[in-house]
Parts: structure tokens; sequence; C-alpha cells
DNA sequence: TTCCTAATTGTGAACGTTCACGAACCTAAG
DNA sequence: CTTAGGTTCGTGAACGTTCACAATTAGGAA
């Protein structure tokens, strides 16, 4: 078979003998154009195998139908249930999404968010790394449909999708406060992130409700990553005078906290009591860790409902707040259930499927 | 701040009094300019703005530097770090990447296709769906850049980076034997496909070699879901002549035969051995679930090598094997430092952050 | 000076689509 | 018969870039 290179609009037109125009209002659907001339016009389409040029298209209306999606990392489940959600439903309402990562380091989320305005994306939706973010209106046009998750970007007016840190902190932390915990420890992010500081004032608020008292030196900021979390926690669960049960502001946190205690020999639950946030395989230990679980389908399908709102001028920019979920011992019915199924994704149940 | 719509070439070529190829050439790197010219020129570029319209390009040269990423789901851990690793190389060899997901339905694939090929991708990479890929040659040139991951397309010759499913399966297997189990059960995958036949095939041998032997009813096509693989655990484990230990082959299965015996009150590694694949916290577990780990970086990592090197021309189509890593019960010491970070990636060390 | 080569710069066309408009045709009312 | 109004279809231009090639300039060599 020949290599036929890439069939166009004139290729149709000439074999079916009608003007370029024609086709385009045929195979795009669009009114003004006899029936039987459309249905001829597609057969012979179909039959040279035409396949729209959206390049062309893109270039000509000036609007691509992509939107970029920059993260830190991807194989955090947190962000990958967030690309699940956005692809979606953006695909749903007739985009496509390109995707970048910035490992949070801010200049490589300058660097992705470059490169996708080059690609010419219709919109933006950015997890910001920590750092100041001023660049975003030298590279961006002072509309550019832009929205933040997980933080807000102060620097620069857009829209944003977040949840209810200090709720939620409070929430995982009263956990352990109703299990009688009042020497409770908190491994946080960066106190320089606000979402750190919601997280760390929820945390105080539910300690001090409780009648406990927040020990400074209880309170770690452990960094971001998996191992800077667990060295954290074992320095503090490594001491003589060591709280009785510990709060984690983020999966990484969580999980680091549970390497720590193994290295250390404890056992959560027992020897000291855990609380944490998105840990996607809690209940699969024993006993179970409580945590907040985040509704990252949400997010991503709140932020690109969001962001194409703006893209298409029907909704301006402003701050959404979500809640995070509460699982802790629940009963094992429910659990079993509900485990492995996020709250409210109408749009796309989840069924998880494996390689 | 008026709006100022995008500046182009034509537009720094007449504010630095000069053709707008010679800007071209200026802002590409080109030859065939004066030093000084060119300096001048990126500075007027630089002070209007000027940023490539990367979608005209595309148009003229008939070249997006874009790939297609098509998965089933990217909530799935092994394919959130495959989607992590591809972007990370195709971005150091200057390509962006389209992502679009199946579901695991091939007609959710084809149309995923469909569109990315709208899109004028360069190439496409695909975790094919179970079911006749014949529609590839339908809607793809002949000679057009695909990679299958995971799964080979036997109905269209292309590349693939698949693992030694035999091998990873067999090693899986035989650290149940080693401890001493010879009545073995095993869930696969529909035999249909490809994958889940060779995974089998591994279990066989490896139980076999042992002196064990292979009771068909043990076996089960436990679907490609967790809640499909706990099901089949359910009933397999239920019933009063059970194994003694099970072989999942898959990181849902496994998950899946996990929370079958936490509904049956078995424990694992107790009341019945489990080995798996690819569970990635396999070792926060007490015992810890000795699993296969499939090289989900380079999986990626060399799958965009090979389709890069596929849509520039420099490597013909062929099937690449990669090897499984067995995890089971390394020493501590090992465990705890490799534990997070996944074999060979020497371009882009992983750095897990988090939310 | 005169001519040749190399370096530098400019011009026209093309990629495939959509937009704006105008031409041709038909129907029906005046 | 004429004209208004609608439907259907076609033409030219434009989006912003790159390719191919022509034009101009400079720098020496004869």
């Amino acid at each position: 078979m020949r290599r036929q290179e890439t069939v166009t609009l004139k290729d149709v037109a000439r074999a079916s003998e009608v003007s370029y125009q024609t086709v385009s209002r045929a195979v795009n659907g669009l009114p003004g154009i006899n029936a039987d001339t459309r249905d001829k016009v597609l057969e012979v389409a179909r039959a040279l195998g035409y396949r729209r040029n959206g390049i062309a298209g893109s270039l000509r209306t000036n609007r691509s139908r992509a939107i970029g999606l920059v993260l830190s990392d991807i194989e955090n489940a947190f962000f990958a249930e967030v690309v699940q959600a956005a692809e979606a439903e953006a695909r749903r309402r007739g985009y496509s999404v390109l995707l970048a990562t910035s490992n949070e380091e801010l200049a490589r989320e300058r660097e992705a968010v470059g490169t996708l305005m080059e690609r010419r994306v219709d919109g933006l939706i950015v997890a910001p790394s920590e750092g100041d973010h001023g660049y975003l209106d030298r590279e961006l046009p002072g509309d550019f449909p832009l929205v933040a998750i997980n933080r807000a970007i102060p620097e620069r007016s857009c829209g944003a999708v977040l949840i209810d840190n200090v709720e939620a902190a409070r929430q995982a932390t009263e956990v352990l406060v109703q299990r009688g915990h009042r020497r409770v420890g908190a491994l946080v992010g960066d106190l320089a992130l606000m979402t750190s500081r919601e997280r760390l004032e929820g945390f105080e608020q539910a300690l001090r409700a409780g009648g406990g008292s927040v020990r400074p030196d209880w309170v770690r900021q452990a960094g971001l990553r998996r191992d800077t979390g667990r060295r954290a926690a074992l320095e503090l669960l490594g001491q003589a005078d060591r709280p009785s049960a510990l709060f984690a502001s983020s999966n990484m946190l969580t999980e680091g906290a549970l390497l720590a205690m193994r290295d250390l020999g404890l056992k959560h639950g027992v020897d000291v009591e855990l609380a944490g946030f998105d840990l996607g395989f809690c209940e699969l230990l024993s006993p179970p860790v409580p945590v907040i679980k985040q509704p990252t389908y949400e997010i991503g399908q709140t932020a690109i409902g969001l962001l194409i709102d703006l893209i298409e001028g029907t909704r301006e920019p402003g701050e959404i707040r979500l809640s995070g979920r509460l699982v802790a011992e629940p009963d094992l019915a429910t659990l079993r259930s509900n485990l492995w199924s996020s709250a409210a994704r109408p749009q796309d149940p989840r069924t998880p499927r494996d390689p």
C-alpha cells in the first residue's frame, strides 16, 4: 500500500466535486448545506479516510481546545487521582490534557508553563510549587485562564480549588484526642506554605479544645517528602520524652511516619497512635490508620470545570473550597463497599484495573 | 495594562527593522545571521514578550513534537509511574505528552487514538485494552510510530515494551514453594490476554518444579479489577478445601486478595501465604508481602525512547523485554534505603512529594 | 578595477483550516 | 413578470510559521 500522505479538505472536495468549504460544512455538521450533498461528501470523506487537521484549525481559530496540567509528581497518588479526574472531565467537555511535571521546583514549573504556552493551551491548571509566582504575570496575559489546585497563588488573581485544611486537620486530630491522647506531636510541611499553616492551625485547635497543649518541640516541619517525613518522625519518636500520638499532615508524611515507626520497632496504634492524610491503603494496615481523605477526584473535576468556564467566559475567577472526609475505623461493611470508591464522581465511576 | 494580543514574528521584525525571516533565524538559533543583528533582534523580542506559536510551526513542518499516551487508568500506581517516567523522558528529548484514558474499554481506546491523531501527535504509546486491535490499521498510516506497553498488539506490527512475565511469575511463586507450600492457588487475569497466560505459565512452572501440582479449580480467572479479584479470592479461600498459599498476578488482584482475606478473617502470611505483583506498600504490611516489582519507571522511559527513535527514524520497531524485580523479605537495611526508589532511573531521580 | 565566493538578509509561497462575504439558485408573494 | 427572501454553495483571505530561493552586501583575489 502506497503511503498516502494526509488527505485534506481539498482532496475530499475534489473527489466529491464540491468546494472545500462545503466539505468543511459537512464534516463539521454545520448548517447551510443540503442533506444530500452532506451525505455524499461524508461518504467520500470516509472512503478517503479524511481526518480533520486540528493543528490547522487551531491556528485559524486561535483555540487549541487543550489544557495544560502542571503537577509536581504524578506518582503521588493524590495527584494521580487528580489527573484521572481532570482528564475525564476535560474529555467530557471536548478538551484534551497536556501533562507536565515540576518536581516541586519553581524553575521547572516555570519552564513547564512556558512550553505549554508555546503550545497554545487554552488554559492552565497548576499545582503551585513553593516560591514566588510573580513570574506568571510576565509569562501569561493578564486574563489568561488559570486555576490553582491544592495551594493558592497569592501573587496572582486566578481561580483556585482548595480544601478546608483547618477543618480537615482538626477532624484528624480529634480522633487522637477522642482516643484519650493529650500528648500529641505533629508533622507538617514547610510553614512558608499556607496549606501547612492551615493544617497546623486545625491541629492546634483540636488539641487545645480537647484540653491538650501544643508543645512546639513536638511540632516538626518535616518537608514534603516521604524521606524527610521519616527523618523528622525518627527524631521526634526516637527521644525518650515522646508524644503518645502523632498527626501527619499529608500522605507522604504519613507514610514517612509509618516507616519511622517501623524503624524504631514501634507499632502504630499500639505504641504510638497515628492519624494522617490521604493514605490510600490505610485500612489494609492493622490496625487501620485514621486518615483524612481529600476529595481528589472532585478536586480535579471541579478544577477543570472552573477552568473551562473561565476559558469560555461563563464564570469569573474565584476560590472553591472542598471538604475532606474522615476515614477512621468505620464499620467494616461500609468500609468494604466504599473503601476503594471515592466520594462523588457521577461522570466517571472509577473502576480500578490493573496491568 | 492593555490586553496585548499575541506578538508575532512580524511584530518583532517591524520593531527591529529586519525581515521576519531574520527574526525567525534569531529566535530559533539558526545559522546564517550576523551575531549583532541576532542580539538586537533577541533583545527586541524579549522586550515585546514574543513567544513562538507552536501551532503555526507545527502546521508548517507537519511535526507537533507531541506524543500521545493512552492508558487504561492513571490511578493505578503502575500506570502512574509509567506516566511519570514517560513525561520526564519525553521532556528531556523535547517532546510533550498528551494524555488519554481508555478505562480498559476498546471503544474508548479507539476514540482516544482518534482524537490524538486529530491533534497530530507524532507518535503513540498505547497500553492496549483487551480485544481486537485491527482498527489501528484503519486509523493509522501503516508506518505510524506506535509502541505498545504492558501487552503486545499482535494485530499490528509495532514497537513493544514488555516484561518477562513467565520469569516474574515463576520467581514470585518460587517464594511460596520455598516456604514449603505445595497447595497453591492463583488469581490471574483473563486468559485471552497473553500477559495472563504467560504469568500463569510461570506460576505452573515454579509449582511443578517444586514438586507441587496445579489444581485447575484453584486457578481463577479473576478479571482485572480489585473487586473482581476480591470476589474470586473470596470464593477460592472461602471453601473448606482451600490452598495454603496464593499467587496474585497483578497489583489489583493482590489488593483484592488482601481484602478478601480481611473479609474472611484470615491473616496473610499466617493463615494463607500470599505472593503478588506491584504492591507499592507491601512492606508496610505485617508481615510484608513478597511481590514482583515491575520496572515501571524503566518501562515508561524505554517506551518513550523507542517511540522517539521510531519517530526520528533512527530505530526499527521491535520488542523489548524488561525484567521484574522480586521484593521478598529483603534484609531491612536494604529495604529501607531501596524501598521507595525504583531500580534504574538515571535521568530523573524520584523524589516523592506530597500535596 | 573587476569578478568571484561567501555571508547575510529579504521575498513569495505553502501548510489546512475557518471566517466573511458574495454568487447562484429556488420559492412565493406582489 | 418582478422582486424579496431564503437556501445552498463557492471564492478569497487570513492565522504564524518555515522552506526554497532570490537579492544584496562584503571581502578578497586576479
